[in-house]
DNA sequence: CCCAGCGATTGGTAACACCATTCTAGGGAG
DNA sequence: CTCCCTAGAATGGTGTTACCAATCGCTGGG
């Protein structure tokens, strides 16, 4: 469960820095992975991710009983902390504890798919394809929509800035600099998703944030980005610029496919038990 | 804020009921809306509960800052209960608890908008046509695609019940039975999310039941389902139960044109403040 | 203007009473 | 002898209280 080649730091901090990204307001970003460490309590994080991590894997399946008292003991942490990491855990529909019999595992169809930690925690382990196939098709479905009701709805600012990452990106493509190439297509993709002006899109940005870099990761992008990838992603920019919105939908649509083109090899296997 | 006219439990137990529906195994339930309560403590639910509208609703704006003494107050509970109340407020990205300075309420960008509970909240205060609104685009962009992918990937006994609950809700609008109409419908629905084989599409089947209770209350269904619907039902049932991803997907498309069409007078207002 | 120290407020620990739930053991009936 | 029902005990989460540690905003003094 450790191939993964970085660091388990799930959830928020990813989440906030990644937004920043497509934001505008910082620039740089998206290239401090370590620093912010978590939110509040390093405590809780701590047993959080490792059972969180255990959960979603393999490890620990469903209908597996733990106690406050092992989690106290195995951790060494005091039953308070034991309790309000469960609670955690609980809010997202992984545990449910009950009363005399301990804090039970639950079965995946109660968990909180789209918090990002669960994300987070299930592409660092076991199921990663299975989850990249997942949150990929979720891209298809949610993008072209985004794309289009970003090009009805987005400010003066958002089309102007579209329309410069999409430079940006040409650029960056051409000249075969993955790391910047990457962390433009993420604040591209971001920049859509919000300006759409549905909040259900935006709060995806950090999702598809993560599936461009686990891409990226597995070394799925290919080694020079397509020229009409790029040739795309101007379309939609431009598309989004001058208020189109049925353009924006299908060249987004189409560089989706072609996305997910680049990743059936992953996911042929079947990789999911069931 | 209590225009509802409803109970307000949300989260899971109204999450299992309904999931209960699209599953098969037990025919009723979705009848049974009070008695199971909470999943766990009531004391936290409560609580919980009580601050999460106030702050999905308008009442304490971002940057509000609350203390637990405050709460321990208010809410006549302890310390502990309060810690853990705002522990899971914070994991929810609706709140921050920082040291001398209090819990402050977040921005609605950091809210996990996909919780279950968050979107109950804002489906039972102001904004719940914004929320409607978001939430049916949604729709639009998930349902299709999961449509075509129940038809390449659904059990056998999965395609012949789609076929069956489209039978039933012939059946039943042409009776004009609304509420049965209304429980079919979600299951209609949350059948073809779950056999979509993709788990993010699957965990929307709470939303689509939620935005289907919310729409019928509202008053935006036809008092006589309209025969094109239930046409597009049978269409779609057809087109998966046949292996036609293809014809599911334009079906369910279309099915979706006109739920948008029959809410657009709903969210012309504009609502959002932003 | 800067710096130090105060004090407010959460983070974490410990020990307790309580109670719902489950398991088990015992006894009674068939 | 077997089975079932009940009563009680063991278990483990729920909620409360008290306490100390750590942090960090603010204020006041230099």
């Amino acid at each position: 469960m450790a191939e993964t080649g970085e660091g388990s730091r799930p959830g928020y901090s990813s989440a906030v820095e990644l937004r920043g990204v497509g934001h505008g307001k910082r620039e740089h970003a998206a290239a401090s992975p370590p620093p912010p460490a978590t939110d509040a309590a390093v405590l809780h994080s701590s047993v959080l991710d490792t059972i969180g991590e255990e959960i979603t894997g393999d490890a620990l399946p469903e209908g597996h009983v733990l106690t406050l008292e092992q989690i106290r003991e195995r951790f060494g942490v005091s039953r308070t902390v034991a309790r309000e990491t469960m609670r955690i855990l609980e809010s997202m529909g992984l545990v449910r504890s009950r009363r005399r019999v301990g804090i039970t595992v639950q079965p995946r169809a109660s968990w909180n798919v789209y918090d990002p930690r669960v994300i987070w925690w299930r592409l660092s382990g076991p199921g990663r394809n299975a989850q990249l196939r997942s949150l990929t098709e979720l891209r298809i479905a949610v993008e072209p929509l985004a794309a289009g009701a970003a090009a009805r709805s987005a400010s003066a600012a958002e089309r102007e800035r579209a329309v410069g990452i999409a430079a940006t990106l040409r650029a960056l493509g051409e000249a075969g600099d993955l790391d910047r190439f990457l962390e433009a297509d993420i604040a591209f993709h971001t920049l859509l998703l919000q300006a759409s002006g549905n909040e259900m899109f935006g709060a995806l940005a950090d999702v598809v944030a993560v599936v461009l870099q686990g891409r990226t990761q597995l070394g799925l992008m290919p080694h020079h980005p397509e020229p009409a990838a790029l040739d795309l992603h101007e379309a939609v920019a431009d598309a989004v610029a001058g208020g189109r919105p049925r353009d924006a939908e299908t060249g987004m649509r189409e560089l989706l496919a072609e996305v997910r083109h680049a990743m059936l090899p992953l996911w042929e296997p079947r990789t999911r038990k069931g």
